[in-house]
DNA sequence: CGAGTGACCCTGG
DNA sequence: ACCAGGGCCACTC
């Protein structure tokens, strides 16, 4: 359970998530080189809820911005956590999703 | 050891 | 442009 694997790989980078911005699975995926690995990092994200330190899952969404992960989370904690954060969130639907996108490949570059 | 699952993504019609 | 289906890798039982 404490040994190192693709999952904390996921941690490492969910937590490097800026406050106020978002990541896509395959973004982390892509980042970790293992893009068809994408449904991994969300299957990462639920133990996540229970590694530590917390991963802040919330900031992870899919593809299209939508808080897939927030039927994990129960109710709209996903929503509310991110609009405290500063981002917008509307229909379980992260707003201005390419402007709070955070992509590794690219702010974690090099 | 083998099979099943999963908070996804991409390609085809 | 839209809808639908399959595929991929890693982890768990």
């Amino acid at each position: 359970m404490d040994d190192i694997n693709f999952f904390d790989k996921v941690y490492q980078v969910a937590r490097l998530i800026p406050v106020g911005r978002v990541t896509s699975y395959g973004a982390i995926a892509s980042y970790l080189g293992t893009k068809g690995s994408s449904r991994m990092v969300g299957y990462a994200m639920q133990a996540a809820g229970k590694v530590v330190p917390k991963v802040p899952a919330h900031r992870v969404v899919n593809r299209q911005g939508l808080l897939t992960a927030k039927f994990h989370f129960g109710g709209n904690l996903m929503a509310e956590l991110l609009e405290s954060e500063g981002v917008q969130v509307k229909d379980d639907q992260v707003q201005d999703f390419k402007t709070v996108f955070w992509d590794p490949n690219i702010e974690l570059a090099l």
